[in-house]
DNA sequence: CTGAAAGCGCTTACAG
DNA sequence: CTGAAAGCGCTTACAG
């Protein structure tokens, strides 16, 4: 049995009360610099650790945290198509409410917050595509910073993300599985982790299967049309795409053509958007209120002081097996 | 500003006192059905959420966790060298010691325990080749597992892994960025998420700079001579190999050839064993205590129910340059 | 600059 | 089966 050692045991070797442990412990600068020595020697030559619980608990005053966000994340609050932002947003305010934590939203692009970032107790960044250079400057205020759906090459920032890559494998084993053959992929060039991920994921499963990965670029919504109508020539079984916006905008060009699908094509995204329901679209579910939650929560044990070793959390998805391909 | 609601609250309209909302909340047997109604329908209709600073601080009783471990967890307790789980399993502890957890250490294969399996709040399993199917069988008690070290493809099981695929991704760049061209890979072929992880880390660095990947795998460590002696004919200029363990064999048969390190070849390995320095080994640094602190804090929050959607952490590592290899 | 005291929201012996 | 009360380890007005 461990002894837990606590403020009132500092504050008897230091010969102070507890409230000037809890004053040094807080950085509070109304204490002379002789009695916060004291209490400093006290803390180490016992190796005292704050119980967070009991900090938490009789904190009054609220830990600070800036939400930044991109401009798709802004954009998503008012187009009720684009929402793939919302439920996560959602999931951050949802864990902050329940904690003292006082939440201020505000633009990357413009920087601008009600309050210094100096005052920021920690930043949480939101959006897919996020710059290093974005990043960096966060990182500059030396507060703990969790980047949220994405994940920059080089940078070892706590980040999380869905697991892209596996949920795309799964689906896409699902239907080898079942037979299909024809499988391709039309990948949307724009750089986010996640896309790249969900190619990689949808590769795997076809080179497992001694198949040959087929893999269409395209780098703008508008290049769809194109590419779909010469993709169809070569009569693939199921097209899967990068994300849920990009497969509803294929299922349009195809119904534009005259194609039936899934009879004559099958098409799968990613995401699981809230329209995607309504379109009968097979996709993977991105679990975005709990991707939220995990965010905040990764953000507060850092704020707290709690494993700051960097990770990459990724979050497992789901597959949605609906009517956009023949079962 | 959101009205936390607490205990007082549910009491009130519940008409019973909060020492019997904390009985109901703790599914204590000594509370009649129509009270523990009355209590829930409150709770109910007020969204009521326990607070877990206050509940943590509170709570006399223990939580019960269990660790399972591998034979290589045990063996690595004696064996000084091969000493790799031995600080993931202080960074579990030290995490432990400071919340109120009894720990029941107990061996994967015998699967004897002290407590009942049932009486259990979470199981901790640790190892390196952890098979699918002991996982399943801790699943079936339905109380929070989490994996260490491994991760088990197509179960949604909450795991902690190093990056090893960023690792040995960034070390290789690292020393294909000097100049160098001729760099080939030993994989140890034993299944382990973390081997496969690290090879794909060397292929893709490899093929971003538009070399061929030569991948030489491995059963035993025996295979290694043969091998070694081999690959030596083709004059690499470095060697990477799946672990620390595997590059001090590969060492010591290079020398026993008269091989000189590093000026005939480089040899890089990965894990940072306390023994490699004494080798001056070149490898990636595994932070194991914070692998181990981070399963007990993933494993702590899936006890109290926060953020149940499970999800794999992965840790960055570090390359540890020594003189195992010219730079 | 410092201390005594109230309070954060729970749990759990204790008494009935 | 239930309630009043003490206590978990901190923070923070308040008073000096």
């Amino acid at each position: 049995m461990i002894e837990i050692i606590t403020t009132k045991d500092i504050a008897k070797i230091a010969n102070v009360s507890i409230a000037t442990v809890s004053r040094v412990l807080n950085n509070n600068p109304n204490v002379s610099e002789k009695t916060r020595k004291k209490v400093i020697m006290a803390i180490e030559s016992l190796g005292y650790e704050p119980n967070l619980f009991a900090k938490n608990l009789a904190k009054k005053n609220k830990w600070n945290i800036a939400i930044g966000c991109t401009e798709e994340v802004f954009e998503g609050f008012k187009d009720s198509k684009n929402n793939f932002y919302l439920p996560i947003m959602s999931g951050i305010k949802e864990y902050f409410s329940k904690i003292k934590a006082e939440i201020f939203i505000f633009s990357i692009e413009d920087k601008k917050l009600n309050i210094s970032f100096n005052d920021v107790d920690g930043f949480l960044l939101v959006g897919g595509g996020l710059k290093k250079e974005d990043i960096e400057f966060f990182l500059k205020y030396k507060k703990p910073v969790v980047v949220v759906d994405e994940y920059v090459w080089g940078l070892d920032v706590d980040s999380i993300v869905s697991n892209g890559f596996l949920g795309t494998y799964n689906i896409v084993r699902f239907f080898l599985e079942k037979g299909y053959k024809k499988i391709v992929y039309f990948h949307f060039k724009e750089k986010h982790y996640s896309f790249e991920q969900r190619k990689l994921g949808y590769e795997k499963a076809l080179l497992e299967k001694d198949l040959i990965p087929k893999i269409y670029s395209f780098q703008d919504i508008t290049d769809l049309k194109n590419l779909t109508k010469n993709v169809m020539k070569e009569k693939p079984e199921i097209i899967v795409t990068s994300k849920d916006l990009c497969a509803i905008e294929i299922m349009n060009i195809l119904n534009e053509n005259k194609y039936k699908i899934p009879d004559d094509v099958g098409v799968i995204g990613f995401d699981d958007l809230k329209i995607s329901e309504d379109f009968q679209l097979t996709t993977v579910r991105v679990p975005r209120e709990e991707m939220g939650n995990l965010a905040a929560g990764r953000l507060f044990d850092l704020v707290n002081g709690v494993n700051p070793h960097p990770i990459v959390i990724s979050l497992f998805t789901k597959p949605i097996i609906r009517k956009s391909v023949k079962i």
